[in-house]
RNA sequence: AACGAGGUGGGGUAGUCUGGAUAUCCCGUCGGGCUCAUAACCCGGAGAUCGAUGGUUCAAAUCCAUCCCUCGUUACCA
């Protein structure tokens, strides 16, 4: 053990409880964080992870409504199945108390409809009030009237209407996708709320409070500054864009029912929550004061109820703990910039101040502010020879549904988009484990376990007498500076060199058992010689390098290094090793009597890409992959049985609907559109334009000539910038095939079609 | 089109922030060895003017400028 042991908070990004996770996000943030946790506790050090479920916010309201039920049905369900994915990835959620002890910290993963992040999040609010950190500000905000006195106010995405730059028709809340405008909201002309377009809609004046970013701008430029050594590259460009444009107030409440009301009695606030990122990103604090009051307390922790102050203030020194922050690169300024500046407003509202008085980085007994933000690049899913065509994603609780979890913690560890984006994709997954987990390191620790096994057992196993100190020394030796390679990797962070050089290790193993040869002294075939002894002893050493590969794996691969821990005949868990147990090569040999049986299995690409074809489509089907990135859009395809019930179409309506046969006379490439051709078609009358958006599924050459069904009356419209006079019917299957509608045998060009 | 990321032997990659002399690792390929081990292991060879051009430098994959290409996200599918 180190003799000063270090506070390490490990703050992990909040999952939006609206969607299992997928591999995306169990790259970006959810397993490195866990890498990180396992291998400074086998260090020594004092750690609290905490996480949990996001669980307000608009979004989650929207896929209610569509769903039919309550918002609440739906976190719900998404924190119960992503709590349990993260736990069997082996994600170190439980125990909440570290086995070491209390002091030694826990983990806890929670969630923002917790009644206690409600009741510290408004104290805060409140603080931050009263230090005069907000201000005030009078919008105007589109408001959907209902009669049922259910009205609402809309956030622009919600809201569409005519452009009043261009007067096309469609355009968005504050942006106009036809002639790229930006405008207020309110200069749309004829809003429409998206969600329910018969609904009146109004303009009404909203209060806001804004949070006063402004003020902290030196002092965030200084903090900055003072990580410029240790944050990555990435993180540094995002933080410096983001205080190079100047920071301004930034809005912490909303119209909004499903999250934390504030804390105000007037009745003017009713109806108003906080903004979803001014309570989630707070979360890193009440779940540690949480688990501090229900998990420390309980447990023991000599300072009770405010243990978590030991992770997360300064100290009498003028120490700071150690704070991580693993998170998804879209989130960085976020975790650099404005999640900073609320730490220091509130150290400003405890310490008594106003907003006269200027802002300084935290002292001693106040809040600390981030160490690092290993923020991870995206992990992007190939189709690969499935579906080219479309994307799909590969959901966290199916995958362990199916497969080791060690095996993609492995592959998403040596494939980790720590740099820039990687892809996720089978066959490559496949090989990876096949050739590197199981070949190098599966197939070593099988050596030598089969070979100790036909070795005569004494009492402490059959290597023990074997062993001869002095021949192996330049092998420890190796061992000892791969080790401190895999140490320093891992404190700047590196997962996937550092796992590099674990195999490392294992390819050593390998060599060593190579040139010793020792399946020639086996048996009868021992015959005393210096040479025999020699083999064997080399042999005896394979079993201390499985030994130090079990306590190296363990923050990457916890399953198979316990497993291979207890076919070491090792007692306890290898996860509560210290770390430079590993190098011990004085350790008491042991063994477990016993057939051994391999770490993993071998994949086979053929079967797994069978299974997964029927995944696939199973996936886009019957579940609802809806991306539960925050901000993230639905897909579209999902929605049509979500849809409750039917709505009816009044006959007179349809009878409007003026249907066409037409001739595709010729197709031209839309100048400003990767999805549309621009058609021109023969209607019988003076011919037409129709932009129709059909490029992925034909070619020019298929188009012309064939005579299609289209609507003739349809109000005309511009499409990026070429007006389509009309639109051409087509089925599609939801799953990428689209065809178009033709007409059996010829016709005459403008017939209608009844 | 906007924004983001990237272009390194046949494929996939490390190294680029912090310039330095034989450019890393995995797969494939060719040759050899071993036969204990999960068609696994070990050794050796071939194969790269590090996207292009220009610049800075004693020295550039690495820094600067311009250009080309690819991918992702978003938008367009009336």
């Amino acid at each position: 053990m180190t003799d000063v042991s270090e506070y390490v908070m490990i703050c992990v990004a909040w999952p939006y409880a609206n969607g299992p996770l997928h591999l995306g996000h169990v790259a970006g943030c959810y397993l490195p964080p866990d890498i990180q946790a396992r291998f400074e506790r086998a260090k020594g050090n004092r750690v609290l992870m905490v996480s949990g479920s996001d669980e307000h916010g608009t979004p989650i309201t929207v896929s209610a409504e569509l769903e039919g039920v309550k918002p609440q049905d739906i976190v719900d369900r998404y924190h119960k199945i992503n709590h349990q994915a993260l736990l069997d990835l082996g994600c170190s959620w439980e125990p909440k108390i570290d086995p070491r002890g209390v002091e030694y910290g826990g983990s806890l993963f929670n969630r923002t409809s917790d009644i206690r992040h409600k009741t510290i999040v408004q104290e805060n609010f409140t603080k931050l009030l009263d230090a005069g950190l907000f201000e005030r500000r009078t919008s105007q905000q589109y408001y959907e009237v209902s009669s049922d006195n259910k009205g609402r106010f809309l956030p622009d995405r919600y809201v569409e209407g005519i452009c009043p730059t261009c007067d096309s028709d469609g355009a968005r809340g504050d942006q106009c996708d036809e002639c790229g405008a930006t405008y207020e909201a309110i200069e749309l002309k004829s809003p429409k709320s998206k969600m329910n377009p018969e609904a009146e809609i109004e303009i009404r004046d909203t209060d806001h409070f804004f949070y006063r970013l402004d003020l902290f701008q030196d002092v965030l430029e200084q903090h900055a500054e003072s990580r410029s050594s240790v944050w990555k590259s990435n993180v540094k460009a995002m933080t410096k864009q983001w205080l190079d444009m100047g920071l301004r107030p930034r809005a912490v409440t909303r119209d909004l029912s499903w999250g934390i009301p504030l804390p105000l009695e007037d009745n003017e606030w009713k109806g108003k929550c906080v903004y979803v990122w001014f309570e989630a990103v707070q979360g890193y604090t009440t779940c540690a004061q949480i688990w501090s009051e229900s998990i420390a307390n309980k447990g023991g922790h000599p300072d009770g109820k405010d243990s978590w102050k030991k992770w997360w203030m300064v100290d009498k020194n003028g120490n700071s703990p150690r704070h991580l922050y693993f998170l998804g690169k879209d989130n960085i300024p976020f975790h650099t910039v404005i999640w900073p500046a609320l730490i220091m407003g509130l150290n400003h509202a405890n310490a008594g101040k106003n907003s006269s008085q200027p802002v300084e980085l935290p002292s001693v007994g106040e809040l600390a502010l981030e160490t690092n933000v290993p923020a991870m690049e995206y992990l992007m899913l190939a189709g690969g020879q499935f579906s080219k065509s479309r994307k799909h994603a590969v959901w966290l609780p199916s995958f362990l549904q199916r497969f080791d979890p060690d095996t993609l913690r492995y592959y998403l560890s040596i494939n980790m988009p720590e740099n820039h984006d990687t892809d996720f994709n089978w066959p490559d997954f496949v090989e990876k484990i096949n050739s590197e987990l199981i070949a190098a390191y599966g197939n070593f620790v099988h050596r030598i376990l089969t070979l100790g096994a036909r070795l005569p057992n004494t009492a402490n196993g059959p290597f023990e007498s074997l062993e001869i100190h002095s021949i192996t020394a330049k092998h420890s030796e190796k061992l000892e500076k791969i080790h401190l390679e895999i140490t320093t990797s891992l404190e700047r962070h590196r997962y996937k060199e550092a796992l590099r050089y674990v195999m490392n290790a294992a390819q050593y193993g390998n060599q060593i058992i190579q040139a010793a040869t020792p399946w020639k002294y086996l048996g009868d075939k021992f015959d005393g010689s210096d040479a025999a002894k020699e083999s064997l002893a080399s042999l005896a050493f394979g079993w201390r390098i499985c030994r130090y590969l079990a306590v190296v794996t363990q923050p990457f691969l916890p399953f198979s290094a316990q497993k291979l821990w207890e076919s070491l005949g090792q007692s306890g868990q290898v996860a509560e090793k210290d770390w430079y147990s590993a190098i011990d090569w004085q350790a008491d040999m042991t063994w477990k009597d016993q057939n051994p049986e391999p770490l993993f299995k071998r994949l086979e690409l053929d079967e797994i890409l069978k299974q997964e074809q029927s995944l696939v489509s199973k996936e886009v089907t019957d579940s609802n992959p809806i991306s539960n990135v925050k901000g993230g859009k639905k897909g579209g395809k999902k929605m049509n049985k979500q849809i409750e019930g039917i709505q009816y179409l009044d006959f007179n309506d349809f009878m409007k609907v003026e249907l066409k046969v037409g001739k595709i006379t010729s197709v031209e490439e839309h100048p400003n559109a990767d999805k549309l051709y621009v058609v021109n078609l023969d209607d019988g009358d003076n011919g037409r334009v129709i932009c129709a958006g059909i490029k992925q599924y034909y070619t020019a050459e298929q188009l012309t000539g064939m005579q299609v069904v289209f609507v003739s009356n349809l109000q005309p419209r511009p499409l990026r910038g070429v007006t389509s006079e009309g639109m051409m019917l087509a089925a599609d299957d939801g799953n990428g095939q689209v065809k178009l509608i033709t007409v059996d045998g010829q016709i005459s060009t403008g017939s209608t079609v009844r």
